[in-house]
DNA sequence: GTGGTCTAGACCACA
DNA sequence: GTGGTCTAGACCACA
């Protein structure tokens, strides 16, 4: 469900962050569902629970995820179902503008990178 | 000539770095370009200097630059001019994953994307 | 300067936000006032470093304060000054409203209670 | 009859614990009082019946309430009446320091503290 | 020197 | 079972 890459300079928790954001823009994570316990997530992922913990609790503090106590963390019941395609577009703008840098300094053509983005984007997760 | 953030959670000498390797990769840099200064690179970015000079000696450590005592650092000349188009499309296939990645959790449409990707890699820099 | 107490079921790292939001309030922190480092504090109240900068960080978070790489926490700039009288006897309403509580179930008179307290204030710290 | 608050960092079986010792202390409840049952209790503070039960035992384990199976807690029989005024007095000694210290952080003047204390005694429960 | 991230692991409050 | 707090301590990025 959540993909960690311990070996990224992004900090893990930080990646469960955007995540989880991106999933609840999506719609994919509606209001009412329960994330994985904090245990479980750890073990998964073999990363320490407070890492995950980390994250829940900021995304708690953004108002994304609400806490009930004894019970798992659960996606906010105030938020909005869905943001529009544009809302959702504009969150991947700077991984966008990051693979065009990297193009560029590499000099790769315009096609090149498009096939290589298509053949990814198309094959079935 | 590169561009650093230094709000991103990427290391600001990684950043550095990364664009370096790619472009020697491209041959944008040539073997015995001259690289700016670390005084200069650490004005011009508003960094600190132990940053920019941390970036040169990893990559001097890797044999992509050649330090000369009282000279800048210039690209080292054993290397080979210029990658092929394969091995520089490897360079940024971590970075399409991740694109793959948050464009699935956002449900952001195949075309969507590349259009998106099309529009930027358009634009002059 | 702070006041950490151990076996208060308060938890430590929130002790500590609560009595810097105090201290911006009224204005003995001002903005660009530098706290002391997380080392510094973690060690003057014997306390784990990591509970210290869980504080820092969530008083970051909310604005309060602000952090610059290699120097120590900053109060933010963007904070006015200080909050008007009204405001800050606000802050004390939860804990006046509990000593309440706690006198009335004692059976404490209104005289004992405010002799008690007067006394406090009095002391110089 | 008790107060309890589910977001104070306080525990709720700890609030509970102090108020029965103080109504104890102060002769609101005397030996042979019975308390609401771990049921009752739990529904009318719609918290967890373990939540009360873990109250009730550890007042019981201190010698201030008696189990007798079958039969609601009650206060314990071995048990004087009432504290002192003095010994009253010291049970809401933390309370007051913790609020010494609030004021202070808030530069708020004895004078303000005193005042609005004094209103919220004299207001009726 | 500064703060940040992470693991290992104990112990707690609550359902 | 759930999440939260804290310590001990390693290692990192940056000034």
């Amino acid at each position: 469900m959540f993909i960690l890459n311990p070996h990224s300079s992004v900090p893990i928790y930080q990646q469960l962050i955007e995540q989880v954001r991106r999933m609840v823009a999506s719609g994919q994570l509606v209001p009412g569902t329960e994330l994985p316990s904090v245990r479980d997530m750890a073990h998964t992922h073999t990363v320490h629970p407070m890492t995950i913990s980390k994250a829940y609790s900021l995304l708690e503090s953004e108002g994304l995820l609400e806490r009930h106590r004894g019970k798992p963390m659960r996606v906010a019941a105030t938020r909005r179902d869905q943001l529009s395609v544009a809302a959702r577009v504009r969150q991947i703008e700077p991984q966008l503008d990051a693979l065009v840098l990297s193009a560029r300094q590499l000099e790769l053509s315009t096609e090149e990178v498009l096939a290589q983005l298509k053949k990814k984007l198309g094959a079935k997760p």
